[in-house]
RNA sequence: GCCAAUGUAGCUCAGUUGGCCAGAGCAGCUGAUUUGUAAUCAGCUGGUCGGGGGUUCGAAUCCCUCCAUUGGCUCCA
């Protein structure tokens, strides 16, 4: 007998070799239908596979990270089944679980597969589930397994399994297919009782661009069909709230085919939003001892190949503006770092005057690849709210400390909860990569480590990650799809003070090299309007939004008063509209609801008779009749708490 | 840049075995109505069917090409 430990550190005993299975049919004959795989002393595995000795083990179901991932993985297995099926000869690449579903990298040969045939795949997929086959587990040598799919023809996992270390390889068998696999996979794919083959798309073998492109399959399934009808409409619900279409509704931006791809056009409500956004920043930042610069929108090309941007990614970029000056050369600037820089250079500095930080808010213009812009997201012109930190090796932390305050400040301001944040440093494998040296990169990272800790960030930290000129922080959100978004940036940066020759005069009257901290608490302004949107599904708030409240008379009769209402309100600067259409009190409330106005501002014959307003608020319905100078207080209070930074 | 798909009015979308002057709803304009908490009624305007080329007696519809957009891949200062 061997003695299993559960997580509520119980412990039962069972035969030697019994399985994840048995031991959830032990406890409940519906827990055993459940079960997709087992952690058996941290190390996940298939549910039917035999416990040889004592083991503290969890069961994994389709409500935790293990148990959905074994699912998602045995069903890029089956839809491998499927494709195999339905297009014989097909090469396999990897067919990973992912965050949301799963996919499949092919070789189809000369196949050209379309999305219309995803249809075909799916039913494929449908059919071999309910035949309910078994996923068998076997080890073999790696020269078995090398001569296995050599004769098969799988180059590529011929590829993955040379890399693989000596020993034991593991295959899984189901049905016809059998893959090479690690695992865990479930006990058999009857399982699977809801398939949806999602999308299609071409993905480099291994991810590199100069290998050749496979076919990607994606797909989702789900343990109910409950689940799939619920994912789809979830996925409804996030296009409602896709900024594209909220920026289009809204009236806050827009492209031009003639302008240019890439290249957004701020509309007037937009416009306001944003430059509210930038004033709500500069307030901040003028706090914490930033000055304002303004820089040009190009520089001579020497300044870049100076920054080194030149060489890196010049030949990718817009190219050259050439003058008639003969050899002259400009460049659309791709950042700002280099005019600060030069700004920096400008007069000798002291040990004193440290740290200087220069913020600008500075549009800069990168020719991103054609396939990768995408609404306000990536584009190839946009503002940076970008600031430069020149100071000593030894004012790293504490300036690296108070960057994080403003990101935080604005993150809570506006009720950015779920950011993640990724801390990048050396490759320690490879430390010739970089430039500075040891010891301040050393300094740099503990820096950034610690005081990420010390503000209560949990933060991944990724080795190798880092920028060849130094470690940074970066801080992330999701879209309303799921696609992560990288918006704040803080960078220790050692290489443009030595490009630059950038200096300061020390307390010992010699010339000592400052440190640059690049930063942008919102990325982009572009971007993070974007993300804005989609957090907020075009419900700003109330300091933020374009329009505070719209006033709507119920007819003609109360126009005079209406517009009394309506002037009253913005000298007091509050952002207030008037909705004079001759329309019925309905279709106005409905019209400005969809336009998102916080507050609708309903005046009649018993509003003027009382000198009062009907407030309406977005989202909650009437909240009952005040009087209008009652309406700005409460409007202000609601701004000040808002921006609070308590 | 690569793979796949899409492109019809400001927006959302009908319209292909190739065939009368290309349709609808919303928006816009005009008029009627003077309205009480999510759509009042009627009329009108609006499209070189993404651009160019081709096949055909005839193309929104079939073919080629370019552009843009969408979902991925690669890239991302």
């Amino acid at each position: 007998m061997i003695k299993i430990t559960f997580p509520d550190s119980r412990v039962k005993e069972y035969p030697v070799g019994t399985t994840g299975l048995e031991i959830a049919q032990s406890l409940s004959p519906q827990l055993a239908k459940e079960v997709l795989a087992i952690s058996v002393n941290g190390e996940i595995r298939d549910a039917t596979r035999a416990i040889t000795e004592n083991s503290a083990i969890r069961l994994h179901k389709w409500d935790d990270a293990e148990g959905k991932h074994a699912f998602w993985h045995s069903s890029a297995h089956l839809m491998a089944e499927a494709i195999e099926n339905l297009y014989p000869g097909t090469k396999f690449g990897i067919g990973p679980a992912i965050e949301n579903g799963f996919y499949y990298d092919v070789d189809l040969g000369e196949k050209v597969l379309s999305e219309t045939e995803l249809v075909d795949i799916e039913s494929k997929m449908i059919e071999l589930a309910a035949r309910k086959s078994i996923f068998n587990r076997e080890e073999i040598s790696k020269p078995e397994a090398l001569d296995l799919f050599s004769k098969k023809g799988d180059e590529y996992k011929v590829e993955l399994i040379s890399d693989l270390e000596d020993g034991t390889i593991t295959l899984y068998k189901h049905g016809s297919f059998t893959d090479l696999c690690r695992g865990p996979h479930l006990p058999d794919t009857s399982l699977i009782k809801a398939i949806k083959v999602t999308s299609l798309a071409g993905a480099y073998w291994r991810g590199d661009e100069k290998r050749k492109q496979l076919t990607r399959i994606y797909g989702i399934t789900f343990p109910k069909k409950s689940m799939l009808d619920e994912y789809m409409i979830l996925l409804e619900e996030a296009k409602k709230r896709d900024h594209r279409k909220v920026g289009r509704d809204l009236e806050l931006f827009t492209f031009s085919q003639r302008v240019g791809s890439g290249l957004p056009l701020w509309l007037p409500k937009g416009a306001a939003l944003r430059e509210r956004l930038e004033n709500f920043l500069k307030k901040i930042q003028k706090e914490y001892g930033y000055e304002g610069v303004i820089t040009p929108h190009i520089g001579q090309k020497e300044l870049y190949v100076t920054s080194g941007h030149y060489a890196k990614y010049g030949k990718d970029s817009f190219q050259p503006i050439t003058t008639p000056v003969e050899g002259e050369e400009f460049l659309l600037k791709p950042m700002n770092c280099p005019h600060h820089c030069e700004i920096y250079k400008y007069k000798p500095r002291s040990y004193k005057d440290l740290p200087v930080r220069l913020a600008e808010f500075g549009t800069v213009y990168r020719y991103e690849q054609s396939g990768e812009l995408h609404g306000l997201t990536r584009v190839r012109g946009f503002t940076q709210d970008d600031a430069h930190i020149f100071c000593r090796p030894d004012q790293i932390k504490e300036e690296f400390s108070k960057v994080i305050d403003i990101v935080l400040y604005i993150f809570k301001t506006l009720d950015f909860k779920d950011f993640t944040t990724q801390i990048s440093l050396r490759d320690p494998n490879n430390p010739d990569k970089y430039i500075g040296s040891d010891e301040n990169w050393n300094k740099a990272e503990q820096a950034i480590i610690e005081v990420t800790s010390e503000k209560g960030l949990t933060a991944v930290v990724v080795p190798g990650e880092a920028a060849f000129y130094g470690p940074k922080l970066d801080f992330m959100v999701k879209d309303a799809i799921g696609r992560k978004w990288q918006l704040g940036t803080i960078q220790v940066d050692y290489n443009l003070p030595e490009r630059f020759e950038l200096e300061y005069i020390g307390q010992d009257n010699q010339k000592h090299r400052p440190v640059m901290i690049h930063r942008a608490p919102f990325g982009s302004m572009e971007r993070f309007v974007a993300v804005l949107i989609e957090h907020t599904a075009g419900k700003f708030p109330i300091w933020l939004t374009p329009d505070q409240a719209i006033v709507l008379p119920i007819s003609e009769k109360y126009q005079n008063y209406a517009e009394g209402v309506l002037k009253l309100l913005n000298n007091s600067d509050i952002r207030t509209l008037i909705d004079d259409r001759n329309e019925k009190i309905g279709k106005k409330i409905r019209d400005n609801e969809l336009k998102r106005i916080p507050y609708l501002l309903i005046v009649g014959e018993k509003e003027e008779t009382e000198g009062t307003i009907s407030v309406r608020k977005q989202g909650q319905g009437d909240l009952g009749s005040m009087k209008p100078e009652d309406f700005i207080n409460l409007i202000r209070k609601e701004v000040d708490e808002a921006l609070s930074r308590d």
